[in-house]
Formats: structure tokens, sequence, C-alpha cells
DNA sequence: AAAATAGTGTCTATGAGACACTATAGT
DNA sequence: ACTATAGTGTCTCATAGACACTATTTT
């Protein structure tokens, strides 16, 4: 559009160079990561426990603050990284967490996502510090949703910090409606894996059985699946053949 | 957890008097609403035309900034209000762009919510001014997703500010989705309509030809629709019976 | 009566679940 | 040989699509 410049029109170019972001209120804006893994039987999440004031020594999510110059998704990637040592790990964007009172210091907006992390990689984390995997506990069925509870090495519930409970339920809820229509399942498995395996991370995730006849059908008909003519080894019984993911579908 | 204080911990009471917000970076923080509508077989989204720079005069989706009280959802109700007179809209979150560069006067970070509005209330807004349906066009099937453009009266494309056609795809891509699972479809009729009006509903959403038998099955064996036992009037056939949405599922 | 759509009944094709059977590893 | 799981073939059942048919309104 061509900026006439007229009494009421100063232009568009001297207006950019006038703006003043402190026109309109600014707020702390945060990212908060629900980074998810799967073993025996069991989902995962990646949790710290809070050095500082307000609730320290309280569990929580990894989480920091956004910088100026740094995309949403970015912000995640590096503070994954910061906890964790891992890069290139599937990160997605779940929710927004903006009421009012969620962090007691002052306002501050949290925009969440959830990484999805294969086991094996769980266990090699490079800050052998603060961050764990500890087991979740989801009190309810299906999609439903709500809060998500973890458990410390005895089974026994612990607090969660903030509304980070919500975020994890959230977290849960997405994976598992997703998990119908987009096969985010080897995400959480290493590149080669057994159909038992798959299942086995599918029934994790959706907390129910699945019929195994029927799971096969579903995956090798999907055309997602390669087979690599390798088998199993070590298992105590007829081992079975290894797939990988042919990622076709932009994740 | 009790709040020992010790020569190096002032306690959980003293550090959250103290906090400084400014020790971070604090953002521009807005909220944009995708208001969507069906009518004559497309979707229509509520557009506005900017009367400000940047992107004077040219088209964009209704937003605003967001205040330091109230939530992401009140934000979005308020402007969607202030733009259409409307209330008690189903409003729900969707996304938030923050790519810095979004917006070319200072890093403005959007959280994006999308609206439902049957056309009957979409045709009497209160402010008869700006704010005006347009026929969307989405150049994909299905939920691959991408940018949508829009429509003025003569079918000519009309470019839209900022990356709001990214915003209008991303509303198309989720109500596309999840129409597959949640009756999303009634929030787009009267409280009163045919099955066929329900039908023509869920082809504007999936911009495909639905088997009109078994979606009538469907629906009847969702449990969500209770005849009225009323039937249409001045339609020059035989008039279809009207139903209701039994809202027993939260939504 | 003609036109148009509503609504019902039935056949068929497809996919999931169930189950039986064979195959192949370790012990 | 025995055990455990991999993998295949087949039957059944539920659901979607197709189609034929009847019903009810306006013109």
């Amino acid at each position: 559009m061509t900026a006439n410049i007229t009494p009421t029109d100063p232009g568009e170019k001297t207006l950019l160079e006038r703006y003043n972001p402190d026109r309109f209120p600014r707020h702390s804006l945060a990212v908060d990561v629900a980074a998810l893994s799967t073993f025996d039987g069991d989902l995962w999440a990646l949790i710290i426990q809070r050095q500082s004031h307000p609730f320290r020594e309280i569990m929580a999510l990894p989480g920091g603050f956004i910088g100026l110059d740094e995309s949403l998704g970015q912000a995640a990637a590096r503070i994954l990284d910061r906890e964790t040592g891992l890069k290139n790990v599937f990160l997605e964007q779940l929710y927004t967490f903006g009421d009012p009172g969620r962090d007691p210091r002052t306002r501050i907006i949290a925009v969440a996502y959830y990484a999805l992390i294969d086991w094996e990689r769980m266990q090699h984390l490079k800050s052998q510090g603060h961050p764990m995997p500890l087991r979740l506990s989801v009190p309810w069925a299906g999609v439903s949703g709500g809060p998500v509870q973890i458990l410390d090495q005895e089974g026994n519930l612990l607090p969660l910090a903030f509304d980070h409970a919500e975020i994890l339920g959230m977290a849960v809820k997405r994976i598992r409606g997703k998990l119908d229509y987009v096969p985010i399942g080897f995400q959480l498995l290493p590149s080669c894996f057994s159909l038992r395996q798959l299942q086995e991370v599918h029934e994790t995730i959706l907390n129910q059985k699945l019929n195994k006849d029927s799971f096969r059908r579903r995956m090798l008909a999907s055309g997602l699946l390669k087979a690599t003519g390798e088998l199993e080894e070590d298992v105590d019984h007829r081992p079975a053949e290894l797939y990988r993911f042919t990622r076709k579908s932009a994740i």
C-alpha cells in the first residue's frame, strides 16, 4: 500500500520509528517444557526440584524466560537443552497458561511445550544434577483431561509447583488424542524397534490394552513402517523383526 | 513447606516482596480472534480493516493487548465483544504466535483464539462499522494446514496483515480435526436445526460431501441430538424435523 | 400430478476383534 | 521337548456406503 503522508497521517515509517512499546502493558513470558517418555508401562516426565522460592524444593517442570530475540520454539529447545543436553528432540507447542495468580511472584504467562524422548536418551542426561524422570499417575481415562500427578521412587505422590500438574495433564491429553491419527509413537522408541515395542508405547500412552492382530494390521497397512530385515537379539523366544519409521509425513 | 530462614535464604515472603519483574525481559502480549461462521457452503471469518499503521487499510483479525489483570480467555472475550457486541460465544485457545518480526513495530506475541458464531448472529453485529464477515478460500485439503485467504464480495483475494493468514489457517485446521470427535457443528447453527443443516455445516467445514444416510445414522446414534417434534417451515418440499443438541458433554 | 427433499429398510464392502494355527528363538 | 512370543490365515461382527423405496410438503 502506498504510504501517503497527510496532515493526519505522518506515514508508516515515522510511526514505526516513533512506536513506544510502553504504551501498552508488558508481561513476563516464560516457556515450560513437559518432556515425556515411556517405560515399564507408564509415562514419565522430566522433573526438577526447584532451588529457589517460590515453591522452593518442590517439584516442577523445567522452564525459563523467553529471550527478546528468540522464537517460542527456540526458547523451548534452548531450555530443554540446558536441562538435558538433548538436541533435535520432538518438541511441539501445547497451550499457553496465563491466569493471573498462577505465579505468586508476579503475573507470568507460560507458553507450554511438550517433548517426546525415548527412554534410552532419557537415561543419559548431560546434567546429572537436578533433572530426573518421574513416573506419572493419570487419574482419568481417555481424553477427558485434568491434572496429572507425579510419583517418587517409592510410589508416593509428590506435589507440583505452580499449575504444572495441569500442564502435564494437558500434555498427556494431547498425545493421547494425537496418537489416533499421527504416528508419534516412534518418537518414544529407538530408530529400530519391534511391533511389540510400538504397541507397548501405544498402550502406555492410551493406558489401555490393544488388540495385537488389529494393531499389527493397522501399523503395517499405514505404510509408515519399513521392515529392516534385522531381528531382535537376546530374547528368550522367537525374535521379532525390527522396523523403522519412514518419516514421509511431516511431523 | 516450612520456610526456614537461614543466612543464605531470606525466606519466601521476603523474596516475593522483593521480586523485581524487570530482572527478565518483558514482552508485549496481544490476543487475536479468528471468529468463524458458515454460510453458502463456505467458511467466513470476521475481518476488520486496519485504521492505522502498520498495515493501514489492510484486512486483519480483531485483536488487542492483554490487560495486566485479565486472563487470556477473558481478553479474547472482551475483544470479541468490543468488535461484535456478542457475549457467551464459543471461544477456545488456538495457538500462540511469537516469531520475532511477525509485527514490524516491535516484538508482539499473539495468543490466538478462535470463535464459532452461527450465521444468524453474525448478521446482527453491534458495531456496523468496520467488522464484517468475509469468505475464506482454503487452498489445502484435509488437515494438512497452511495459510488461508480471504475474498471480497466480488471474489477477489485480499491481503491479510501480519501472520493472520496463518492464524486463520490454523483455525480451519483445528476445527476440521476437532469435528471428527467433538460435536462443534451446533455452535454454527441456531438452537433448532434440521439434520440437513447440520450436514451442510459439516460439509462446509470439511470441504467435502458426506454420505447422507451414514451421516444421519452417526448423528442419531451419538445420542447428542434430541428431536423437538417441530418441523421446518416455508420450504417447498417435505419439511424436516428439527433437533436440539443435548449439551451433556462439556464443550 | 410433478418436484423436491425427508426418512426407512436392506444389501454390500471394509475394517476390527477373536481365534486357531504355524514358526523360531532360548532353555 | 518345552516355553514364549512372532507372525499368518480365517471367521465373525460392527459400521459406512450404496441404493431402493415410501412419506410429505409446495406448486
